[in-house]
DNA sequence: TTTACAAATCGAAATGATTACGATAGAATA
DNA sequence: TATTCTATCGTAATCATTTCGATTTGTAAA
């Protein structure tokens, strides 16, 4: 995922470019994993003093709507990520210290086909939790 | 799991026995899946009018404190249903038409042992959704 | 049964994340 | 540049949850 591409897909939605959703852009895609409001909050007012919350969170809610942006909950708040680019479908393990994701090849779908022969799955979550090489070895 | 259980738990951990934890444990026990404090408090407030949010929120606590409740987050709340007193390692089939969940007996993380090889895992979540044989024969 | 005291509850205020709003600024288009 | 929405600002409101001083209650010992 590019900037310009984000951007290109805000106009197709009719959204206007501003330097502020570029930046937001910007900063997810830098940033490899989950990160706060409060994270781009910080981040943000480094570079546009005063910003307002309003911004942050409308944004945030935008992008996820465009499907630029995914999240998930935990302790009351949510995180964000961008979006895989990738269509086809996978889980991630994730550093409970630098919040990287990493996508998982395999799907563990396959593991239950025996045991619910007789039920309907529709849907199903499944995500790893801990700490990647590089946070393990520090 | 049975109140009484519960009760006993909650004593053996020095906390008292009242009508309304009693109730608490009842509620979930016969609720089918996960419910927020708002419904518990719904329920409560029919037997005690005027219970404080302060016992809801604080007994909500204290009992996945005690792990007699277990909790998910979901839409910017807490949901939380009664424990699976198996004291083994276990994911369940969750039916999204009338709630009945079915405890599995496998667990997919050995499907990653070598994919995450240097990587430390420490939890994983892992929930299927879809219709039990009931439901979806109906 | 009565007493004593820590724990539980109440009523209400505080907190933290998020959302909403009127006024102003800014992007896009002609 | 003039026009027209959209975006942002500053701030207030909302929602779930937590906290707190005062009061009540469970329970164990007298």
């Amino acid at each position: 995922m590019q900037v310009d591409e984000g951007i290109a897909i805000l106009k197709e939605n009719g959204h206007k470019y501003t330097d502020k959703r570029a930046d937001i852009l910007t900063y997810f895609i830098h940033a490899k994993g989950y990160r706060s409001a409060k994270a781009l909050l910080a981040y943000m007012e480094t570079s546009y003093t005063g910003i307002s919350l309003d911004t942050i969170y409308r944004n945030l809610r935008l992008f996820e709507q465009l499907e630029l942006l995914e999240s998930r909950e935990k302790n009351g708040e949510k995180l964000f990520k961008i979006a895989c680019k990738s269509g086809t479908h996978h889980h991630h393990f994730i550093c409970e210290s630098c919040g990287l994701t990493k996508p998982l090849q395999k799907c563990p779908l396959p593991v239950y086909t025996e045991e619910l022969a007789d039920y309907h799955v529709n849907t199903h979550a499944f995500e790893l939790y801990g700490l990647c090489p590089t946070c393990h070895n520090r």
